[in-house]
DNA sequence: CGCTCTGTTGACTTACGTCAATTTTTGTGG
DNA sequence: CCACAAAAATTGACGTAAGTCAACAGAGCG
């Protein structure tokens, strides 16, 4: 069987939810938290490697990554595998109007995961009955069209070596805002073969870029862990503006 | 001035818009189109080259393409360009949540344009008031992501010419959906250049892709119109599976 | 302890980029 | 409608970033 269902009594609880901010239901008020959680219908374990759901499959259901970090991608006709969003906890995933549409995408766990499981009745329902969430959910489907714009930018236009340092500045940033970062280091399961799927290069060339940015002491990723040495030189490299006028680097 | 009003007594009108099933508003019942129409605030006319808005700056207004061809865009630091999106007559442009983000990209009329306007607050008005409206949007901006997620893995796994083909059958078949098609062939005012940014190679290989598809009989654009000899063909070299189980050739 | 997965490195190939000269097409004004 | 300039497309010679192939070295795991 691929993935566990989440015992009931392990099930973890919306109203203490650390990454319920990033969430589809950041802005749901406290009192109505319960009312969320039993619109969820349960909570899902993959270990790496295992699938959530594949692309051309019908889905019933609707996800929120509650922990680890999974990966959406496609295989094209040749085999190749293209991977089109890095999923980090709050991550909504799954959603579409139409419940009879097949997935355009497949995702599987990078690592150790588990996922909050919306029935999409349930999702239509909340979306209907909270006229917030329905502003909320387009803000995060316009987030995604911004978010896929950058990676179009990226891979039609920058070298190899500046597809890479932006992968690892926006996963960095993202995982950063999670308060995540111990020793200027995030946890990071991506293989270099995953890189080389994100960013369209060969994973001897990622090994290649990957290792210029470790003799220049600017990143570095091993044993799980990406160590980001000098944000701003990997900016630099990655050809992205940082933002820090509020005095923390952002995105954008 | 950058883009011309249409002066009112030539503004097109909503009830007899050719290009309405393909808009936002496709499903607004026929006894509110005149209530569709008092939202609009009027129509921008624009020629080649011009641009509607700039990424950057925050726009109070959203767009449907009423008709032309228009492209979407960013600019790199290094000053290269990315087209994200080819905008054909009733695609819905402009839209984000929160009204004081400036834009994340840049249009510009490939071909001479009319678009419809729309104050965003009306917009928002729109959606609170319709709820079919609201999904609508959601459809539309789903789309948005299906639609970035093929150029993401077109231009991150294939080859400079199978590129190039998926984007001329894209846009030909979608072309052929708006009922445009003469002899084989659409309009299609793009220049290689364009095709270039858009697909993420350099105009002079756009141009040997380009001969290599005219030797081989399998399409063509020149003068201002892209011509589709073998459809099939196209889409073998694209990679693209086509559904034709309808009888029509789709994308997927 | 051996097996598999992941990453590294070198030698060689190739698809695509760059530069530059030339032709063709498009647009504009007389 | 033609003349002209500007823009777009074509072609060839040559350069280079990234791909391919292959051997090898660690790391993780039963």
């Amino acid at each position: 069987m691929n993935k566990m269902e989440v015992p009931a009594e392990k099930l973890s609880s919306c109203s203490t939810c650390s990454v319920r901010r990033f969430a589809l239901y950041k802005d749901i008020p406290l009192d109505s938290l319960s009312w969320l959680q039993g619109m969820r219908s349960g909570q899902y374990r993959l270990s790496p490697k295992q699938s959530l759901y594949t692309e051309g499959n019908l889905s019933r259901e609707v996800f929120t990554l509650f922990s680890g970090m999974a990966l959406v991608f496609r295989i094209l006709p040749e085999g190749k595998r293209q991977i089109l969003r890095i999923l980090l906890p709050g991550d909504f995933l799954g959603f579409q109007v139409d419940l009879d549409q097949p997935m355009d995408h497949s995702v599987i766990a990078a690592s150790e995961c588990v996922f909050c499981v919306f029935p999409k009745e349930n999702i239509r329902r909340m979306i209907r009955e909270i006229p917030e969430l329905t502003m909320r959910m387009m803000e995060l489907q316009s987030e995604s069209v911004i978010d896929c714009h950058d990676w179009i930018a990226s891979i039609g236009q920058k070298t190899a070596i500046q597809r890479v340092a932006q992968l690892f500045l926006m996963v960095y940033l993202r995982i950063r805002e999670r308060g995540a970062v111990q020793d200027s280091s995030v946890i990071f399961p991506l293989t270099q073969h995953d890189i080389a799927d994100a960013v369209g290069v060969t994973p001897v060339h990622v090994s290649r870029v990957a290792s210029e940015l470790r003799k220049e002491q600017i990143a570095d990723c091993k044993q799980g862990r990406l160590y980001v040495y000098n944000l701003q030189q990997l900016a630099d490299i990655a050809s992205v503006k940082l933002d820090n006028t509020t005095g923390v680097y952002r995105w954008r």
